[in-house]
DNA sequence: CTGAAAGCGCTAACAC
DNA sequence: GTGTTAGCGCTTTCAG
């Protein structure tokens, strides 16, 4: 009912963003040299960069970077697609560290370890035109992002490789570190060494458990009631629990597969047994130092996978036709008690 | 010197992807016909849909988001300007579940404690014309976006307000957990409390050693070497510790004012110490319970501080003019041990 | 040093 | 149902 307040054209000022073609008539220039002041040109006369000026800051104008990408043909932006943002995850800061020192923005989103997130995520990533992407694999099939590849766009995997296609990834030597873990506790004189870890579907708890496998028959042992791998629940790490700690020839030292393994066996764990049963962890767990006793580990090298992805990523954007890479890091061992505990 | 491989137009493919005029072209429809059938509208032939799906499959077209988001003028983003990505941050997390079940994408990315790269992420994130922002504040300075404001950019501040400037903000209610640990441990006997906290050049440190204080003399208590606040480096917490608790009136209880120094405290003490010194730490802490004796804390209500202020930037972006709010959220005790030994 | 005009890839009036 | 066409806000030849 009620018109605007009086005062034609001084009303609720219009919700429209200035553009660059407003700075222009404002300061009474072509866009063309807005443009140039905008993007820091020195090639325009100072006292049109001054008019430019003003009128920037009396419109309150701020270029619109999507125009800007669209011209350009370049996002200046890489993508991440990781299983958990918002949890600890060293190879993400890594990586958001170096883009930044690029040059270049960080897109990252969770794919909440589910498979169908992960598709959505790393299709719209492609739709977005992101310099490349970045993922932590989740699926067991990544067939649909074959088009993608041949199209260009560049991809890295990190952590686990791609399933159903070949490209760029950046790993731990899983192998190697369980191989350290068990020949860590084999030198403090343990004989029955147990495994835990994670399922089986996974491929690092596969290679994990594969790993442990290989060191027993390695020492000419059984498999016997000493590799214990499937989902992670309290349920089922508390039976593989008491089937190694309580047989005829139970274990005196335990390898955990990965992080969220190690937490649930110490939560299943009285400190008295705490106090006896040998453990070497395989990734390494904030606070591991204030555990009684500290927790020993096998430490990925994090930062070194997240940098590394971000320069595999950079190669494939610079020289898309460069053969397809993996490296495979080496975890360390980092002693802190629990591991030294003697049989 | 060498030509491209012969056979004109069969060599090596041009990088450029194709576009919506390439799928005309191929399908032989018209360019509005490709952008129907992609938007998925119900008004196309069949014939044609058909047309153009395998055009599409055929040329490889993935559509470019950037220029539907220029032409629509939104880009369904809302942006993070957290401390830490890739740190335990349950607000974020639950900021990235809500804002995909509203159908937003996230942009996080990391001030990393640092004034400097908060001005360029906060300014990037309005340039890219995100639908809002959600920022836990850092600088002492914020005036910079007071224009963005204008211009009708949602931001809302969590954890912190903003400085120099007014918007929305969600964040924990620092008084009233204090008031909470003091009081817990008032109740268990303890009569000589000290609280070590963080550098009351920060907002929420200051918060938290002044509502200690308000504990203190609503007590009666003189503040006598009882409030310790300072930047969280291992010597002075130490030297805080030793002044605390070697007095003449030695200190039977502590409070702790972030997360950050609880850990650096319990890293201080030795375990002896710790069985005897009753302690609640603000902020909760992933593992409190596997240390010895487990960790009593007053745990922000983090996953709705983040939903909280997901909430408030949809409400500001569907109404601008809405009167600024800020939310205050209590935390909780969790009793797990540490905060229940007697004096 | 500056300005007019074309076009990045897409959507949406508005004809037919 | 389908095609034509004019922009979204910016950068950039190419003339002045």
């Amino acid at each position: 009912m009620n018109p605007p307040p009086s005062g034609a054209d001084t009303g609720p000022r219009p919700k429209r963003r200035p553009t660059m073609v407003d700075v222009a008539r404002e300061a009474g220039v072509a866009l063309r040299t807005v443009s140039r002041v905008v993007n820091d040109d020195p090639t325009v006369g100072e006292t049109n960069a001054a008019k430019v000026r003003s009128a920037i800051t009396a419109l309150n104008y701020r270029p619109d970077e999507r125009a800007r990408q669209l011209r350009l043909g370049a996002t200046g932006t890489i993508g991440a697609a990781v299983r958990r943002i918002a949890e600890t995850n060293p190879a993400l800061a890594a990586i958001e560290h170096i883009a930044r020192a690029s040059g270049l923005t960080l897109l990252a989103a969770s794919t909440d370890f589910d498979e169908a997130r992960e598709h959505e995520i790393l299709i719209s990533m492609c739709r977005q035109r992101l310099e490349g992407i970045i993922v932590e694999p989740i699926g067991e099939n990544h067939g649909y992002l074959q088009p993608e590849l041949e199209a260009g766009m560049p991809i890295v995997a990190m952590d686990r490789p791609m399933t159903g296609i070949s490209a760029d990834c950046v790993m731990t030597d899983n192998a190697a570190g369980i191989g350290t873990a068990f020949h860590h506790l084999h030198q403090h004189g343990h004989r029955r060494i147990a495994y835990i870890g994670d399922s089986e579907h996974i491929y690092s708890g596969r290679e994990r458990a594969n790993a442990f496998r290989a060191c027993l028959t390695g020492h000419g042992q059984a498999l016997d009631n000493l590799v214990h791998t499937g989902d992670i629940t309290a349920h089922r790490i508390r039976t593989a629990l008491e089937t190694a700690l309580h047989g005829p020839e139970p274990a005196t030292a335990l390898v955990t597969g990965n992080m969220e393994t190690t937490i649930t066996v110490l939560r299943q764990l009285d400190p008295e047994q705490a106090s006896r049963l040998a453990i070497v962890g395989f990734d390494d767990i904030p606070l591991a130092d204030l555990l009684q006793p500290a927790l020993t580990v096998i430490a990925q090298n994090t930062t070194t996978i997240g940098r590394t992805a971000v320069e595999h990523l950079q190669a494939r954007i610079t020289n898309p036709d460069r053969p397809i890479q993996t490296t495979i890091i080496a975890p360390n061992l980092i002693t802190r008690g629990s591991g030294e505990i003697p049989a």
